[in-house]
DNA sequence: ACCTGACCTCGTCT
DNA sequence: AAGACGAGGTCAG
């Protein structure tokens, strides 16, 4: 097994800026050529050709580097449409994030944009968060769901996150209160994890297949947004037949069924790399 | 079951 | 310059 970590980072094939400027993080900075990124409680420091700071284990983590992502591209590219996403970010890969952050950040982020939600996390962990020192740099942790679940609607609001506050708060709680275990969730199949994870307010399907995708080893999970729907609608007319900008609980049941079926169980990957293609065409800079 | 509108906040466009 | 619009949705009615 050491050895197999050794050799994976060793060949580490990582496209650092297609991958964190996929809309899947949101507290990531680059300074000279460096990214910086909170991820819990943990900052990872990257340069590109460079050695890591970090230990092996983190980044075969983070990066999923346990994934057979030669196997998994090769099944995804049976799609002529993600194929041609594939080639466009060969190295773009899914993120495994802190379980708590990612939750949070998921919340945040519905019906917002990514700069307000990159703001707003900011603000969450400069106000709540640990304060640590890299390389000259201040940076802050991701709070701790106790310490959030704590502080008061008014000063969770004072992060920039309006309405979505109150369920900022009470998601920490029901994370203190264990009626949200990640660990748990992460052994329930996608399903019943996502019954549970809707239960939340401010999560619906979603922010739910968000967290999962991203964070409870869900890679089935299809996160459907507004842009996947323009996607699903301008290239998968024929498989698919999205008529409306939004879509009803039992037809999003329904299309998630039917995108499994077409893209395989690694869907997410296939969202991932679709996504990434589209926004690009629009030429989106993010940070 | 499906449909509609309101919603914090911030940047952009008129 | 002030007001409308919409942004990686969710929820109530």
């Amino acid at each position: 097994m050491k050895q197999l970590v050794s050799n994976l980072t060793k060949n580490f094939q990582v496209d650092l800026d297609a991958s964190i400027n996929s809309g899947q993080v949101f507290l990531w900075k680059k300074i000279n050529s460096k990214w910086y990124g909170i991820d819990g409680e943990n900052v990872l420091v990257l340069e590109k050709n460079s050695k890591f700071d970090q230990s092996e284990k983190t980044l075969f983590n983070f990066f999923r580097l346990d994934d057979d992502f030669k196997k998994i591209s090769y099944e995804l590219k049976k799609d002529k449409i993600v194929r041609k996403a594939i080639e466009l970010n060969p190295n773009l890969r899914l993120l495994r994030q802190n379980p708590f952050q990612c939750y949070i950040s998921f919340i945040v982020s519905s019906n917002s944009n990514i700069s307000n939600i990159q703001m707003s996390l900011h603000k969450l962990c400069k106000k709540f968060g640990k304060k640590v020192i890299i390389d000259g740099f201040d940076l802050f942790l991701f709070p701790k769901p106790n310490v959030i679940a704590k502080a008061s609607i008014t000063e969770i609001q004072k992060c920039g996150l309006g309405y979505r506050s109150k369920s900022v708060k009470s998601a920490s709680l029901s994370v203190m209160n264990g009626e949200i275990d990640f660990e748990h969730l992460k052994k329930l199949d996608y399903y019943n994890a996502k019954r549970e994870l809707t239960k939340i307010s401010g999560i619906g399907n979603k922010v739910a297949d968000c967290i999962m995708l991203f964070s409870l080893e869900k890679l089935e999970a299809f996160p459907l947004d507004r842009w996947m729907l323009r996607i699903l609608q301008k290239y998968y007319t024929k498989e698919f037949k999205i008529s409306t900008k939004t879509i009803t609980e039992k037809t999003h049941e329904n299309l998630h069924d039917r995108i499994v079926q077409h893209f395989g169980c690694q869907a997410g990957y296939a969202q991932q790399f679709l996504f990434k293609m589209e926004r690009e065409l629009h030429k989106k800079k993010w940070l």
